[in-house]
RNA sequence: GGGAGUUUAGCUCAGCUGGUUCAGAGCAUCUGCCUUACAAGCAGAGGGUCGGCGGUUCGAAUCCGUCAACUCCCACCA
């Protein structure tokens, strides 16, 4: 027995519980076929919000879908060490506590980081719990424990021993706040407002000064060149081998010329500081330039040209300006926007730098993972961002994979005391490696030093559909033969890139398999206004208080409602609402089946029986609807459907009709149909409403201990009486304009009526009883002639009358029948129009054809009846 | 600068290979109802030149061209 309220938050602790206690989410390789997700790992220190509730929303209706089709259906959850944003993290908390992160050693560091994960490790996977997520909690991963440090250790030893991954210096885009190099894709660029500065260089011997135009005046003192088009007219009389002045610096530098400088832009003459800018390093390749990296790893000026030093970037360039203005070195300033990278993690601006980094070389391992996804090998959803990822892949730089942090996986190379390096997964390893690579077998291991770098975190995520099976490490086990490859991957189109690219690439490497059938992508979670949810403007609801309001299954459902794959959902708390309300639907019509007296005694009633056999169909073709829906995931469209089927072809229709008068029984056969229904609509709901539809089903029936509807079969459908349904779709017309018409009288439905009707075809006389029921009716007869005294409409051609007692009103009796004679005409004339198109007759398929002329007939039949009716009125 | 996508009712979106008067759904709005499952509800109603223009076709929301607005991705000329 259900409460007489439904409450939600009363229901779904106690079976997640349930669930839990009963290891109903636990998943053992065994004969079934296997349904495998892993989850887009959090970072481990975060919190949830509604991104997370959209993508876990999704991934949880695949599971439970997938249980109830009889699969064994698996779901690894675990969270990311997020080596960055974890690491700022405890530099920011350790800096509240008055503590430096440069006073410490490494080892200290990392104490204080793992006390920090332990403490806020994983709470957002508890928060998940209060989602209903039906992860196998047994299976809980982290890109940082054990197996799958050893994992990513094993693989950068594997991918340096094929010679994929090299070490060099190059131009790195570094963030000075966290001191670390990133990846290109940890940089995001943003138009800003800025200045452009015009810089005197005196020509060296001359008089003469070349203005050079420049965003960032600081870096002249890293300068090492100017550069002109040696196609510029303005510059022809420059000689060969001049050299200019650096302004303030006093420094002399060769003038080059090089096509690559715009003739265009500025002056057409540009300043080269192959430290600090990515294509001015390629020019300093290429002319054999000087390079003066005049920045400290946090941005501040370093001692190198002995000016300026220890001034913040930022402030160097105010200084730099008004000194220059002072010495007469600045020609101009304009107003300038252009696009500056700024950090993805730490929001500072990227700083170019050169320096010394390990690579991964991406072509040849990008090859497959390409061809993959092109060729649908990989099913992309929507299919759009087939072109995005091929346009990276085509054009696909190494990667970059150390970072310089102390949080995340040690990069395993350990260096010679006279130079060189070895790697290997081990301190011993290395050693071992290391005496035979020096011809010394004296060396120690306290000679050796390991790298101080750490690898990026995608360095170790892009193997997580590998690494929480152990694929790794022991690629021939039972567990990633049968979860490998893993079915669906449900992330956002943010982290294509980042993630998705890669664990394909990883996969075909290490597996020669996909890691992955079908990569549905979400969109974001605006607010209704269309703004990203963010912190900064509060928008962003808390989603554990929405649960506690709305329930989880509330929430669940408004993340169902607006959210078709890859579009944006326009987040409004109005749709939690929506949700709950539909929890109180389901709730309230099982309380009325519920609280039903049946009698075994009753036989059913053609009423019911009808009901029954129309509900049926019904159902079926749902199912075949919705299964159609799963099948290409239109996840939101196929929840709509049993939305609809349940609130207003089950509780609107099918209840109403069974329903019995105030305390009488109904028929047993009907009653069991009834609760057989619900049972089924149950089912399908259950993906999208876990708790209040298990609440139901176990009180439907005695349930065995630890049973759940999570196992229990999806509906099937069954072939689908249509001409049943049609005839039944006329009896609803027939219902609806009773209704309008007592509501236009005014009469109370207790008070019964009469219904005639002229007989034809289109009279749906085998399922009467069910007008006769929902209408009130004394009785429905066939009449010969057309009644004046009554009321009137048409049904498809069949006409109908309920006699009045007192006159009815003849003038608007005339103006209805007139409005939909005007439209009939109409309607009758487009028909025609088409018609006597002999071209359209001749091209048009026959089907087409046929249906303008049965179409024509029925507007024609339609007309004459209403002609007659007009007349009889008058 | 290059590319992709979007534009249909007040809002969020369906509308797949052109063909029913094809212009739909949910929400919101309006009207009437506390009818003993549910007012978190029931019964009804209104609401759109399918972004603009042009073309193909017997026939276009649907195909083509063009313009406009918005969104996103990539590149990063100082």
């Amino acid at each position: 027995m259900v409460a007489d309220k439904y409450f939600p938050q009363e229901i779904e602790s106690k079976w997640y519980e349930y669930w839990v206690e009963n290891k109903l989410f636990h998943s053992e390789p065994d004969a079934r076929e296997p349904y495998t997700i892993v989850i887009p790992p959090p970072n481990v220190t975060g919190m949830l919000h509604m991104g997370h509730m959209l993508n876990n929303t999704l991934q949880d209706v695949l599971m439970r879908r997938a249980r109830q089709q009889g699969k064994n259906a698996c779901w690894v959850p675990g969270t990311d060490h997020a080596s960055i944003a974890t690491e700022a993290k405890v530099v920011a908390k350790l800096a509240a506590e008055g503590i430096n992160k440069a006073d410490l050693t490494r080892e200290e560091f990392l104490k204080h980081a793992w006390e920090w994960k332990e403490k806020h490790g994983g709470i957002i996977l508890q928060q998940l719990r209060k989602l209903g997520a039906s992860c196998d909690w047994d299976r809980t991963c982290f890109t940082m424990d054990e197996p799958r440090t050893e994992s990513v250790i094993k693989v950068f030893c594997d991918l340096y021993e094929k010679g994929k991954i090299y070490r060099g210096v190059r131009m790195v885009n570094w963030d000075p706040e966290a001191k670390t190099a990133l990846s290109d894709e940890e940089v995001i660029y943003k138009e800003s407002q800025g200045k452009l500065y015009y810089l005197r260089y005196q020509v060296e011997g001359t008089d003469r000064y070349l203005i050079v135009a420049t965003t960032r005046p600081e870096t002249i003192l890293g300068d090492t060149a100017v550069c002109l088009n040696p196609n510029d007219e303005r510059y022809k009389d420059i000689p060969e081998g001049a050299r200019v002045i650096v302004p303030l610096v006093g420094r002399s530098v060769p003038i080059i010329r090089d096509e690559y400088v715009d003739i265009e832009f500025g002056t057409g003459a540009l300043k080269v500081t192959p430290a600090h800018d990515v294509n001015d390093y390629m020019l300093g390749e290429k002319y054999n330039l000087e390079t003066i990296d005049i920045f400290n790893d946090d941005g501040t000026i370093n001692d190198k040209v002995g000016m300026y030093v220890g001034m913040d970037r930022f402030e160097c360039r105010k200084v730099i300006e008004g000194d220059l203005l002072s010495a007469g070195l600045m020609e101009k300033v304009e107003a300038y926007t252009n696009n500056v990278g700024y950090s993805e993690r730490t929001g500072v601006a990227i700083e170019p730098k050169l320096s010394m980094q390990w690579f991964l070389s991406m072509k040849e391992i990008a090859e497959p993972a390409t061809k993959a996804v092109l060729e649908d090998e990989i099913k992309f959803i929507p299919a759009k961002y087939k072109n995005t990822y091929r346009h990276w892949m085509e054009n696909i730089k190494d990667w970059c994979i150390s970072r310089q942090l102390w949080w995340g996986q040690r990069i395993p190379a350990y260096y010679l005391p006279k130079g060189g390096y070895v790697i290997a997964p081990t301190a011993e390893e290395a050693l071992v490696k290391a005496r035979e690579k020096a011809q010394d077998e004296t060396l120690q291991l306290s000679d050796l030093r390991q790298d101080e770098d750490v690898l990026d975190t995608w360095f170790s995520s892009w193997l997580w559909p590998i690494s929480v099976f152990d694929g790794i490490r022991n690629p021939d086990n039972e567990e990633i033969k049968y979860y490998y490859p893993t079915a669906d991957l449900v992330t956002g189109p943010d982290i294509i890139f980042f993630w998705v690219a890669r664990m394909i690439m990883a996969g075909y490497e290490y597996r020669s398999d996909k890691p992955f059938g079908n990569v549905y992508f979400t969109g974001i979670v605006r607010d209704k206004l269309g703004r990203k949810m963010s912190k900064q403007l509060g928008n962003s609801p808390d989603p554990l208080d929405l649960i506690a309001q709305y329930g989880a299954d509330g929430m669940r459902v408004a993340m169902m409602l607006s959210s078709s794959a890859g579009n944006d959902v326009m987040f409004d708390e109005a749709l939690c609402e929506q949700g709950r309300n539909f929890g109180n639907k389901i709730w309230n019509a099982y309380r009325l089946i519920n609280g039903w007296d049946y009698s075994d005694l009753m036989p059913q009633s053609k009423n019911n029986a009808t009901a029954v056999l129309w509900f049926k169909n019904t159902l079926s073709k749902a199912i075949a609807e919705i299964d159609e829906m799963f099948a290409s995931y239109r996840i939101s469209e196929a929840f709509m459907r049993i939305y609809k089927l349940f609130w207003d072809e089950f509780s609107g229709w099918y209840l109403e009709i069974v329903k019995p008068a105030y305390q009488k029984p109904i028929d047993r056969l009907t009653l069991d149909q009834t609760r057989e229904f619900f049972d089924q609509l149950m089912r399908l709901i259950h993906p999208f409403m876990p708790f209040v539809t298990e609440e139901i089903w176990q009180d439907l029936e005695e349930r065995k201990a630890g049973e759940s509807i999570m196992y229990a079969a999806a509906p099937k459908a069954e072939p689908v009486d249509e001409h049943l349904l049609q005839r039944f779709d006329l009896v609803k017309e027939i219902i609806s304009n009773v209704r309008n018409i007592r509501k236009q009288r005014n009469i109370a439905q207790r008070n019964e009526l009469t219904l005639n009707f002229i007989a034809d075809e289109n009279f749906p006389a085998e399922l009467s009883d069910v007008v006769v029921k929902m209408c009130n009716l004394s009785a429905i007869t066939a009449i010969a002639e057309k009644n004046p005294a009554a009321e009137s409409f048409m049904v498809k051609t069949t006409q109908y009358f309920i006699p009045m007692e007192d006159n009815i009103d003849v003038e608007a009796e005339l103006k209805k029948l007139n409005d939909e004679l005007a439209y009939l005409e109409g309607f009758l004339a487009s028909v025609m129009k088409k018609l006597s198109n002999e071209r359209f007759v001749q091209s048009a398929p026959e089907k087409v054809v046929a249906n303008e002329r049965a179409k024509q007939a029925d507007a024609e039949a339609k007309i004459a009846a209403i002609k007659e009716r007009m007349a009889a009125l008058k």
